[in-house]
DNA sequence: AACGCGCCCTGTCCGC
DNA sequence: TGCGGACAGGGCGCGT
């Protein structure tokens, strides 16, 4: 997907256009993206009339915050899009499966080729339910090293692995999960318990290093990207190993190995990354 | 019960 | 130009 850096683009860029505006209507194209229960007619009828409070991320959903403390949640899934109206050019967004229309005449957008991606509509409690599903949030002050050291003490399997887990660190995805890896020189197929307390630290700053700058850079685009106002991200120059196979290491020149771990790509540098 | 695997679906690219 | 296979920012349900 769009990975935390991707959603939280997204947001912020969503948040000041959407903040305030009413939705009228919703328009489900293909109902296999709403999650169940959710069905065409609950969604039209827990939106319409809606005002829109806020705009928001956890992990790497992006949260539609309306009236009542009802909560759009979209999860974009590999190919996932959100774009509004106004910023969508004309026949790049051939996949949209939702429209909700909005009093100001514009609406908002959900694209996804693939279809991965996934809505629902929460109310309080259900919310707290799927929150309480999700891990730490990287870039917040409770990713301590100490919770991230207890976290990976108690798991076996390969740290990339472990990386892409939402119910551990939520919003990491396979592109910043390897990058982190990469600047933090462990390779992905270490399993998590085997990391030391020093390689710990340094994948919590490797992580929150990638992250922040994949941001600033607003997100990466591998091919389906865009953000709210349908531009491509500018992060993927700076990827150091990610979809680099056989390309020379940054850092050291020695090509870039891809492997496969549980049947997704996983790329390092054999130097590098120990 | 933690973990790996297959699968969901469409688009793109590469080799033949 | 066409066709098959591999692959793609994710995550669920299943069996072990």
């Amino acid at each position: 997907m769009p990975e935390l850096p991707e959603a939280e683009t997204i947001v912020r860029d969503l948040r000041p256009r959407l903040t305030g505006a009413t939705i009228v209507d919703a328009r489900v194209r293909h109902a296999d993206i709403l999650n169940p229960p959710l069905t065409p007619r609950r969604l039209a009828h827990g939106v319409r009339g809606r005002r829109i409070s806020g705009v928001s991320r956890r992990g790497k959903i992006v949260i539609i915050e309306l009236q009542h403390d009802l909560r759009l949640a979209i999860n974009l899934g590999m190919s996932g899009r959100v774009v509004t109206s106004d910023a969508a050019r004309a026949g790049e967004f051939r996949h949209i499966a939702v429209t909700l229309a909005l009093e100001d005449g514009r609406a908002i957008l959900y694209d996804d080729a693939r279809r991965f991606g996934r809505l629902a509509l929460h109310t309080p409690l259900s919310w707290r339910v799927r929150d309480a599903s999700l891990g730490l949030e990287p870039l917040s002050n409770e990713f301590t090293a100490e919770r991230f050291r207890a976290l990976t003490r108690v798991s076996a399997v390969p740290i990339r692995n472990w990386l892409l887990d939402q119910r551990r660190v939520a919003g990491v995805g396979n592109i910043y999960a390897n990058e982190a890896l990469f600047l933090a020189g462990v390779r992905p197929t270490r399993r998590a318990r085997t990391l030391t307390r020093a390689e710990v630290g340094r994948l919590r700053e490797a992580l929150r290093n990638v992250l922040v700058r994949a941001i600033a850079a607003r997100g990466t685009t591998f091919s389906l990207y865009r953000d709210a106002s349908g531009e491509e991200g500018g992060f993927y120059p700076a990827l150091a190993v990610y979809d680099r196979a056989g390309q020379p290491c940054p850092r050291c020149g020695s090509g870039i190995k891809r492997i496969v771990l549980t049947n997704r790509s996983a790329f390092y540098c054999p130097t590098c990354q120990r």
